[in-house]
RNA sequence: GGAGAGGUGGCAGAGUGGUUGAAUGCGCCGGUUUCGAAAACCGGUCUGCCCGCAAGGGUAGCGGGAGUUCGAAUCUCCCCCUCUCCGCCA
């Protein structure tokens, strides 16, 4: 959500805004539709304070007969408060929905482009490795060792779904642990369980809607909605709320099951476990302070995090600034992690081999403003929070890049060090 | 799923149509007092929007929304939430 008194005053930072996200909107019928609103608003309250000075005399009034003509007077002007507010609500209502549809204006350190083609690699951390043998994809291996079973997925849930099998199964709890476990642990963040399951304001007050409303799945009988990531529930959790300073920032983490009707992608990345409909992620908010710098110190230590995990795992990765038309309606700024998974490479473009696993997220107040989050500064002035999510970790999307790198000439996959004590401190995946 | 009770300011808790943004108590902040503290006493203590350089003024808000009325925390309707009992159940 975007403050109407500074689009009020900044049309052009908002219209810009859009523009480089390629998204339309409507600036100057919401900033005509704000005049009307204000207009009727101070027609209504003008005339509300004559009703309601009226009212006072009326009520001193002993007089029974005084106080039926006092009363029969007042006819014609309730009317006409009555018809002043109605027009403020109209007013009102038809520029809510339109105030929705504006995006959060890109911050300045975000490259411009059109789409991802256009987004930057920042900087890569590992060497792919070089296999003396034909590297087997992760779907050849799941079928190889057993890990997973697409086919009995596709029955019981149609295209994108899956089983993931013995130690397919325990590898992804225990990517999911590990990460969990590093940032409750290690970073001190605050451990939640979140709903999966909400509200309609939820959606929208976390940003999702009204622009990813296609991407939801929704169930009819209760006007509930499935979250596609626990970045809803962490950051809508404090909703309505106002917080004090001395308890920002707000670190929380979450594992949650992530629900994503991937409508639109029809033909793209359909075998495996790349783009599936549920997927379980780790995921980290924090809501800081309404300060820039604030917020851009605490992006990039989420994303040192995630790049931690992906170090102590030993999978090469590397940064990608977003740019300004693939960060999304609500982003000010985004930076992806893309991890390097083998069989995603081709030969006309080496580097294709690297597959996103993360994102990081800047929203300053977008999120806040919607979900009425805010706090009481030590100078007792209230302000929006901030807001900023990433991925600690996405399973089973993480387990292509485990298998394929971690596989061996024989078949068999070696269980990263980071991941034994989690799986029995196994080694080994072996072929049977 | 059935039956009932209830949702008021940071908390507790009055208030059933008329100067009620809302008594009272607690808490919190400031002051007096004290060597200091406690106690006592005095004063202050919600938020959104609009107008204004400001001081200030207006308006809205008693779970949310709609309605009745000259006037609603108080009356009516719908929704949400909490609690109690019964039923069902991972």
């Amino acid at each position: 959500m975007i403050d109407i008194k500074d689009l009020r005053e900044n049309p052009e930072k908002y219209r810009k805004g859009a523009e480089l996200k390629g998204l339309d909107v409507e600036i100057a019928r919401i900033i005509d539709l704000d005049e009307q609103r204000v207009r009727a608003q101070q027609e209504f309250e003008s005339l509300r304070s004559e009703q309601n000075k009226q009212s006072k005399e009326i009520a001193k009034i002993k007089e029974p007969a005084a106080k039926k003509e006092a009363i029969a007077k007042m006819g014609e002007l309730a009317g006409n408060v009555k018809a002043a507010e109605e027009r403020l609500k109209i007013a009102d209502a038809a520029m809510q929905p339109l105030l929705l549809q504006i995006p959060q204006p890109p911050d300045d350190d975000v490259p411009l482009g059109k789409d991802a083609s256009e987004n930057v690699v920042l900087y890569r951390w590992g060497e792919p490795r070089r296999f003396e043998f034909k590297p087997k994809s992760h779907i050849e291996l799941g079928e190889s060792l057993d890990l997973m079973d697409f086919k009995a997925g596709a029955n019981l849930a149609g295209a994108r779904s899956y089983f993931l099998k013995g130690m397919g199964a325990e590898l992804h709890q225990a990517v999911l642990r590990l990460a969990f476990d590093m940032m409750t642990k290690e970073k001190g963040f605050t451990a939640l369980s979140v709903p999966v399951l909400v509200r309609e304001i939820a959606m929208q007050g976390t940003g999702f809607f009204p622009a990813g409303r296609e991407q939801t799945y929704y169930v009819q009988a209760d006007e509930l909605y499935l979250t596609g990531t626990a970045e809803v529930g962490l950051t809508a959790y404090h909703m309505n709320e106002t917080l004090e300073e001395s308890e920002l920032p707000k670190k929380y983490v979450a594992v949650s099951t992530c629900f994503r009707r991937e409508a639109g992608t029809y033909g793209k990345d359909t075998a495996g476990l790349y783009r599936v409909h549920q997927f379980d992620k780790c995921e980290q908010v924090v809501i800081c302070r309404n300060d820039v710098e604030e917020s851009k110190k605490w992006h990039r230590e989420m994303l040192g995090f995630s790049e931690e995990l992906l170090q102590r795992l030993k999978l090469p990765y590397r940064v990608i600034q977003c740019c300004t038309g693939d960060i999304g309606v609500k982003n000010a700024s985004m930076m992806d992690i893309e991890t390097w998974m083998p069989s995603r490479q081709h030969k006309a473009d080496p580097d294709s081999g690297y597959g996103e696993t993360h994102s990081a997220s800047r929203l300053y107040e977008f999120q806040a403003r919607r979900l009425n989050l805010r706090y009481k500064g030590t100078d007792a002035k209230i302000r929006y929070c901030h807001t900023l999510n990433n991925t600690v970790v996405a399973s089973p999307r993480i387990l292509i890049p485990i298998l394929e790198n971690y596989q061996n000439a024989d078949g068999s996959v070696t269980i990263p060090d980071a991941l034994r004590p989690y799986v029995g401190n196994q080694e080994k995946i072996a072929v049977k």
